[in-house]
DNA sequence: AAATATTTTTAGACAAGTCTAAAAATATTT
DNA sequence: AAATATTTTTAGACTTGTCTAAAAATATTT
């Protein structure tokens, strides 16, 4: 049995860990989690213990496989639930997350297998990341983030970096969706910001923005 | 900030109470959520100090107009998501209950009011229970116990007493689901069983059977 | 109404998860 | 490579919710 302390433990490490390959600290744990240290020592502890973790003192946590596929079982519950959400009960962009973050502990295996029929097996959830399937695989596609694209590209948005709520709630406001189509115009030197046309409509975007957008080239 | 276990108090004390009004002992709190009568204590005690009921030592509890709130609410949480498990993701009555069990405790206003509105705003769940509206309204059919009904009556099934899965199947392989018309052909004095034909085919229910299984007249 | 049985409460202990403060290990400067 | 800074761990305490065993209150018998 895993607790839901654990669930989230677990989930951290995985990201963290970018899909759990990599050493992850202490403190990075805490910061992630808003806990403190301390607590996180304590529960690397236990989850090594139980055979999810591999920890040695003062090297940081990775993932065993067990742990990497509890992991990818939440994100999977995690992001079919964001679909739900998005598609069947009108959810904007930025009210998702919050609400995922609970419905992914819910256990039974039915529900998903079920919430995946009626979703019609989507592939991605609403911020264009890919939704790992029954056994854990994870399909990914060729993104690159729109501060790559060069000029005349023609993109499509296929997700994003940041899924803060004031980005999305930016990209909003701009008619910036998934699945929407821009064109790079011109790209400026001076302080990299980009001007992209939709819609034969033209405007410009910061660095920092063209940073945290992903596209695919269409 | 009311805890999960809070919310599971809350909700026992209001069935065992029927719709909260009654004392409820502790020993019988216990018994329905599978603990000890010494924990029961503790709980009540925190929930009085709360503000969610009121207890008095060696006198039971009842809920507060606040606790029965929360207990209203969660009922509708509970029941809305029957709905969409039995409609949407096609789970059969007996598998239902564990999992809204674990639903009605996402919290999110937001979630229910547009799952209210996903489900077309339905007024009971598949178990024929009605459903609370947004103010906590609970509104009532007139239903009889099948085993009250006469000799050549029609009868609608709309709801179950016993709501265990045994029961359930049991329906479920006799093809009585909410909704099916069902007519009294004859009772039997000696063992009080009841004769219904359904669809012109006619078979004999036991008075246990008649006893659970809740209808109205049509 | 006294004796017995049952229910309920108290007291103290335990597990999970968290925290603070101090100690130990590792990393970074100089 | 010594000194300093940072990270991580330990030790001990606290909270929530649970339990057992014993004490207190209430109910039921006789």
């Amino acid at each position: 049995m895993v607790t839901l302390t654990e669930e989230n433990y677990i989930k951290a490490i995985y990201h963290l860990g970018k899909q759990g390959e990599n050493n992850v600290s202490t403190n990075a744990i805490a910061k992630e989690m808003e806990t403190k240290a301390s607590s996180v020592t304590d529960m690397v502890k236990k989850l090594s213990e139980k055979g999810y973790a591999d920890y040695k003192k003062y090297q940081g946590v990775t993932l065993t496989k067990e742990g990497k596929l509890i992991a990818v079982n939440i994100v999977r519950k995690h992001r079919l639930w964001e679909v739900f959400l998005s598609e069947k009960l009108n959810f904007s962009w930025d009210e998702i997350h919050d609400v995922a973050e609970q419905l992914e502990h819910i256990k039974s295996e039915k529900l998903i297998k079920q919430l995946d029929a009626f979703l019609e097996y989507p592939s991605h959830d609403p911020h264009g990341d890919p939704i790992p399937d029954e056994n854990g695989r994870i399909q990914s596609i060729d993104k690159i983030l729109l501060s790559q694209a060069k000029v005349n590209n023609i993109c499509i948005c296929v997700g994003v970096k940041d899924s803060s709520s004031e980005f999305l709630k930016y990209l909003d406001k701009h008619g910036i969706a998934l699945g929407t189509e821009l064109k790079v115009t011109h790209k400026e030197p001076f302080d990299n910001s980009i001007t992209i046309t939709i819609n034969d409509s033209e405007f410009i975007i910061s660095n920092i923005i063209a940073n945290n957008l992903f596209v695919k080239l269409g």
